[in-house]
Order: structure tokens, then sequence, then C-alpha cells
DNA sequence: TATGAATGAGCCTTCATTCAT
DNA sequence: AATGAATGAAGGCTCATTCAT
């Protein structure tokens, strides 16, 4: 009879996830600090006040977008590791569905990599979370080292190895945001060719291959 | 005999160089918006209507910054290369110089690198001239491929490596900052290592080794 | 019982009228430039914030001060004339009306006819209103000039004559504005007599009489 | 030989005319209070402490501009009226002369009219200017009142029609600035037909003549 | 005489945040 | 639950004015 009227009152968990993906993209698009609320709540298409009642200051805001995106991610990268298989598989596992998750999420992955990162008092965070991440890379390599019998390297090399890794999937997200085309399953063989032969190898035409 | 005064009138193009380096300093500890004129200015040993006036609005002023910081590490860079040396030679050059660059300049490299990146109106053309840097290293790239005598490479193939190449550089700028203590030189090695022989051999215990 | 307390909050629509009365005050009072927002925020009896929400910026402001007094006033004088009455009985209830609106209205009447005039980007707006006037006029003497049965003068003739005559009522304005006990009658018929006769008929003696 | 450099050391009274021109210039097209000093300086191709050595602070600047203005203008005026002429005459030719001056010096006439009225705290001088003059007007309509033979005029009423004379003028002055072609002099019978015959006789058709 | 260098002060504007309904 | 109304605070920018050379 009546027109399917616009449902007026929510849930608070429909709402606060309607104002978290309001945030994310005009986050993402602005930067932190030429994100205003006002905008945030419209794209929420809530009146501002909700916002605060919900989800607190700007701040706390920003954080929980934060929160929300890197664990997004997380989960995207640990439900598919399985600790048993072999390093480069592994490897190769972990950074398809990162770029998988890279290509669906850009809002998120922008926010977390490009806003927050130069952006007090969350810079610091975000450094930490990367930091966390380099030392797990780390500690992979490490068991890799063990595993093809070689003497332990020294714990600073392998962690930079580590920052260079990752270097290597920051960069590439950026490939993947920008060839929309690209399977990432194609990006991730990339990457394995690139970190794992190197350039020499693979320079002159030799080329890693998945197991699967 | 008298003391040196502190001289308060200066030529201008000192006095922009002091704007400019209170600036640098100041964007990348706090921002693009979170930077106040005010702090610049104060940080400058200057009145505020003197940046006005000769470096113009907060917008021109930060691509003053940009402009100049970006300059420096070209220049820096440019100096050594040599076209007739190997690839990796080049490489492991330009890499010296740039990790040398960003040790000795870190807030320079923090606005271009953090700062601008995620900041309209800058970050199209910061990333604009990452990509000249891109195709760049894709062409070095692309004269290795030929010199090994391997058939030619796809461009696109060429171009996601240097994406990750570079990837490699910004993450290990990092590693830079964090590690006051090492020389820019073993930061490079670390770099040819990883990228030249891939993780599989550094895994396994090989190295490269500069030729000089 | 209880004191009947002062309401902050008020209705839009109220707001903007009061903040509107405070602009063309202080406008009037001190000029487009040297008026602050501050001012008129404070004479409005509320915070600058709501000025700039309700109303938009200084710009803005200052137009919606003129669309207010010229619609204000072109009303009042819209709201007597009578077309089908002679000529001269039609100038005389529009002298009236004018006359009674500038006295009533003083500080309207500077910001349309004192401030606006001179400062760009108003003036031109002003002058086209006020050319739309001087047609009007003209159109006015020209019927005038057929119902006497004399041979169509030139369009120019009757545009100066027009400018001539609402220059005489601007000028008296001014007399209004400083002979608050005249009554606007008075100053109407003043009017009447010097552009219907002449200085000359007016010096012998003669006067123009309104015909009610 | 050389090229006839333009001099930079110039008598006083020559650069003081200069930067009144400048002034006259900016003021008339900006405003007093949008107008710079800087601009000013600029226009008068001098430095701006030269401005403030020789004609002081922004607003002897301005009233150095209205002195020299409302002195040329009242001189122009003077120069040809004969006080033993009758009184049309002598209306007619000191509108001649009116005429051609603001014809000729539209910014001046600018600078008295438009911006001087409605600005604190030049508003009062120029009312008590043109006070000045309506009394003089009023004195000459009185001379009129008595060569006619007339009983004597109240003097409010000979004031209230000098208000209107002086208004037709202002305004007659806007259109002798909007129509560049027409020599002032058919202006000022323009307005000895209107002001001396009236609308009534003018409209059918009779008209004024200058006696020469 | 002439000017580049320099600044105190003030104004417009916006934003995060909260209150009263 | 939900929002229109309201503001303290701060930042960008400009200008009239002066000093030191």
């Amino acid at each position: 009879m009546s027109t399917p009227a616009i449902p007026r009152r929510l849930p608070r968990a429909v709402r606060e996830q309607q104002m978290l993906d309001a945030a994310v993209r005009v986050f993402s698009r602005r930067g932190y600090h030429a994100a205003s609320m006002d905008e945030i709540a419209e794209q929420a298409g809530i009146s501002k006040p909700m916002v605060y009642a919900y989800l607190g200051a700007k701040e706390e805001l920003f954080v929980a977008c934060l929160h929300r995106e890197g664990t997004r991610l997380m989960e995207a990268v640990a439900r598919i590791v399985e600790p048993d298989l072999p390093v480069d598989e592994q490897l190769w596992r972990g950074l398809r569905a990162f770029f998988a998750f890279v290509g669906a999420h850009r809002d998120g992955w922008s926010v977390l990599y490009r806003q927050a990162r130069g952006q007090e008092p969350f810079a610091a965070e975000v450094a930490a979370m990367r930091g966390r991440l380099v030392e797990i890379v780390a500690g992979l390599l490490g068991r890799a080292v063990e595993a093809v019998g070689h003497r332990a390297a020294r714990p600073a090399d392998l962690t930079a190895m580590a920052y260079a890794l990752v270097g290597v999937a920051e960069s590439l997200a950026d490939w993947v945001v920008e060839h929309t085309d690209e399977d990432p399953e194609v990006t991730a063989t990339r990457m394995m060719n690139f970190v794992w032969l190197g350039a020499d190898d693979l320079l002159r035409g030799r080329s890693w291959r998945p197991v699967s």
C-alpha cells in the first residue's frame, strides 16, 4: 500500500557498518584532516550526532576504520595460510589473498597504507602493525633457511629481507589498483617470480611456478 | 670586537631557503593539514607575512618543498650514474646514492613519500613522478634483458618488475630511517642481494657482490 | 510564575531575519569592507558560525541584504500604484510610498544607495536595478506624452528625463533622512512641485496640488 | 646616445601628482578599503615608503585625493560663473562646466560621489561639502525669487528645492559617464529644461533655451 | 632620495563537538 | 533513537605601516 519507505530505525550494528563504510570512503578520498565529519555523516545518510553517539569522535572513528580494514585484511590472508606447506607455497597463497583483498577493497587499503602511515597519532600504530607483519615474514624466512639446511642467518639480515618483501607487496598493490583488469593471481605470480628467483634469473627467462 | 650581531635583514634567497627548511621539517612531522603556517614561520625564525610574500600560500609552499626535495634526490642519484656500466652496477650505484640521500634528508623523504602521496591535490603529481621513475627502471631492465641475449620480455612484465624494485627501495628507505647506524652502502648491498639473486638463492647462503 | 526565559533555540526563519536585520544595520553604518562578520554576529545575538551556516559568506550575506531591502522597497511602491490613474497621480503615490519607506528603513536605504553603488562586485547589479527603474519611469513619461497628444519624444530624451527624476528622488531621500520630523507626504509634494512644474513656475509661487 | 632613461629622481611636486593620479584611479576602481597601498604605489611607479613619506597614511592620502578633486571641480565651476547674470543663465553656465568636468574626470568624480559618501570617516566631510553647495544653490534660488518680485519663500522650501536640483545634477552625471559621446553642453541643456520648465511643460513639447 | 625587508594585527572562514528537543 | 541548532577555537591569508640600508 505505502511505498516501501527507507527504514528510519535500524539496528545499531547495521548503522555502524554504514557509518564505517562512509567513513572509509571519505577518509580514503580526502585524507584524515580534509575529511569532514559533516561529509561522513551525509554519506552515511545520517545526522552528525548519531556518528558521535555510535562511534565517538573523529579520532576514534578513524581508528575504528583502521581496525576494521586491518582486521579484514589479516583475516583474508590468515584464512588460507596452512603452516605445514613449504614456505614459497605459503607466500604464494598469502599474496594471492592479499592482492585479491586490495583489489576488492581499494578504499580500505588506501586508508591503511596511504592515509594512516603519515598521520600522527596513527602512524605509530600502523608502524607497529607493519613491524609485526615484518617479523612474521622474517620468521617464515628463518624457517625456510632451516629447511634448506643452511647455517642460521643473522636476524637483522632476515628482517631486512622481510622489509624488502613487504615493500614489494605494497608497491605491487599500487599495480593492482592501477590495473583493474589483471587477475590478482597473476600479480601474485609476478611477485613470486621476482622475490623468489631474483632479477638476474628473471631477466634470463627463468620463472618460478606455483606447485598446484 | 663587538659580538657579531645576528643579522635581522637577510637577502631573499637566504630567507627562502630557511623557510623551505622549516617547512619541510614541519610538514614531515605534522602532515600537510596539521602543519600550521604559524609554526612554519616560527621555525623559520620569521613572521608569517614573509612566508606568504616569498613563497605564497600553503599549497604553493608545499609544492615548493616537493620540488626542492624531489630535485635534490634526483640530482643526488643522477650525479653518479654512468650509462656505460653493466645494469647491476648501475643499480648498485644508484641505490647507494638513494639510501645515502634518505639517511641524510629524512624529512625531505618523508614529505615526498609519506605526506604527499595520500594528499590531494599533490598525490597525482607524486604519482606521476613515481611513474616516470618506474619507466626509467623498466628501461634499465629492458637493456639488461638484451644484454643477456634473452628474447624481449613483454613491456608490462618489465614495468611490473620495476614496480617491485621501486617498492623494495621505498621499503628499505624505512629500514634506513630506523637504523641510523647502518652504512647506506650496506643497505644498498642488501637490496642488490635481494633483487638480483632472489630469496631462494639468498636463503641458500649465496650473495651478490659489487664489482668494484 | 517563572520569568519567560529568552529562547535560545529559534527556528531558522526567525534567526535569518535577525541576522539580516543586524547585517543591514552594520553594513549601513560601516560600509561593506569595514563591517566585520564578528560585529554582525554579535549584533544578531548569535555566534559567527550560524551566520555562515544560514546565509553564507560575507558576499552572499551582503547580496541577501540587498535583495531583501530592494524587494521590500519595490513592493512598498508597487502596492499602491494603480496603472489607470493619470501619470502625475501615479508619480505622487509612488513617491509618497518611496519616501515613507526611506524614512522607515534608513539603514536599508543606505545599504542600497550608499554602500552598494560604489562597491564591486555589487555596483553592477545595483546599476542594473537602477537602470530598470529608470526605464519604468521613462515608460511612464512616454505614456504621459501620448496623453497630452504631443508628438512622440525621442527615447533618449525620455530616459534622460527619467534619470533626472530618479536623481531628485534619491537626493530628497537624503532630505528625508536628515529631517525626521517632516511627513513623507510633504516631501512627496515638494518633489511633485519641483518636477512637475519646474523651478521657474515654482519660484513664481505656483504649486502643484494632489488631486485627492 | 643612451636610451632616454626614465628619470629616477623627480621633484617632489611632480611625484606627488603622480601618486595622487594613481590613488584616484585605484580608489575609484576598488573603493577605499579594497584599494591597497601596494597597488597604488605600483600604479604610481614608485615604492611604498615614498607614498608614506610624501602623502602620509592611507586616510590622509584619501583625503588628499578628495581635496584635489573637490578643489578642481569647484574651480572649474567657479571660473565661469558671473554673479551679475540672470539666475537661469548662471545655472546653465555652472552645469555646463560641471558636466564637462565629470566627463573629463570620471575617476575623480567617482571618488567624490561614489566612494567617499558612504565611507566613514569621510562621509561627514563630503556631506558638509554637499551641504555648502546646497546652500549656495538655495541662495541663488532665493535671489531668483526676489528677482520675480514674489514674496520671500520659506528657507526650508528653498533648501529642499536646492536638494532636488543637486540631485538632478548628480544623477545626470551618471548619464554623462554612461554616454561618452554626448556633448556636456547637451546634457546641461537637458537639465535646464527639466528643472526650469518642469515635466509638465516638457512633456507638452516646450523647452528652455539658453540665451546666448 | 629611495627601497627591499619585515611585522603586528585583524578578518574571513571552517571544523569538531555538543545541547535541547 | 534521532536531529536541527548552536558554538569555541583555530587556521589561512592580507594589509597598513615602518625600519635599516
